[in-house]
DNA sequence: CGAATTTCATAAGGCACCCTTACTATCTTT
DNA sequence: AAAGATAGTAAGGGTGCCTTATGAAATTCG
């Protein structure tokens, strides 16, 4: 049998930027899940996330929030069992779809957002310490480029955006 | 609703890099999961990474490869497990240290390493199509020093940081 | 109009990732 | 030789995210 490992060299620097992916979100989780614990907010990341977007999408419907984070109306569901327990948001039904729910922030939860806004920035400027402006530009930019290329690869993507199916 | 929010702008791009790398890498995970299973390899992406990780470390003990993969020991060892029962790796006696052992490749595992080499490569074309060289390379160092300090944010990286001197 | 289909939220269940704690066998130090 | 550190691992848990199925309401259409 014989190896093609020559292409190695040339693969490295390929699969290397998957780890760092991989790597990075792992990390940042983990940092901001202590960060969180430590601030004394009794919340995952995934729901700290949830509401943080649903900040910025007051009154919208479970679909839409879901589709703005990127996961499935049933995973955004459960935070919202949640953050609703904790008071932080409300289902209200919506007029106009009787099948459809608004999710509304309560009053109470602008202190929750603030702290979690906070806990974020601080990760984030040890996160990017020492890294330019300019660069963390280019990081940001080449990272949603990364997820619309990746997105574009998930098969039921097709319905949503691409019009090909030569699959 | 009627809420100044003028520091939000300031905060905005920060909290988007927290975002955009954790969808990123379920995004990559989930292309890479898609793609091992069409390709019909029965790995996880997880253990499909520590099998490459392995090839470029043959040899060496679990504690180097989990250190190497920035992984506890004992997520190693689970990866161990499934990849032993495959055939494709190896728990050899250390003979300088009986607690220890060195993890080998079996002559069968050349195949599926590159299969997974293969397929990674693929992703990563995809993912990154588009982006120029040079930006590939701010990306893929942006992500090495934002992996550097997250590590530096973790309590036990005290520990972590000193064992590492026979590179 | 009423039946079929679609859509929204959700209940139920599952897989993968990764961790902490605790234990055994083996080094290393004193 | 006793005490402590270290390599691997058994056990178990929390989180993230998914798929499938269900009920209710909306929409399409014969």
């Amino acid at each position: 049998m014989k190896f093609e490992d020559e292409a190695k060299g040339a693969e490295k620097h390929m699969d290397i930027l998957g780890s760092l992916i991989i790597d990075s979100a792992r990390l940042l989780r983990a940092a901001f899940e202590r960060r969180i614990a430590q601030a004394g907010l009794e919340l995952t990341p995934g729901e700290a996330l949830a509401l943080i977007n649903i900040a910025d999408l007051d009154g919208s419907r479970q679909l839409d929030i879901a589709a703005r984070m990127g996961v499935e109306p049933m995973t955004l569901c459960a935070y919202l069992d949640k953050l609703e327990t904790l008071g932080l948001v409300e289902r209200q039904q919506c007029s106009a779809d009787r099948r459809a729910k608004r999710i509304k922030l309560t009053e109470t939860s602008g202190e929750m957002i603030g702290s979690i806004r906070n806990e974020l920035n601080v990760i984030l400027t040890q996160a990017t310490e020492g890294l330019s402006e300019e660069n963390n530009r280019i990081l940001r930019e080449a990272l949603v480029l990364v997820n619309a290329n990746l997105q574009a690869t998930v098969p039921s993507a097709a319905l949503q955006t691409a019009p090909d199916e030569s699959r």
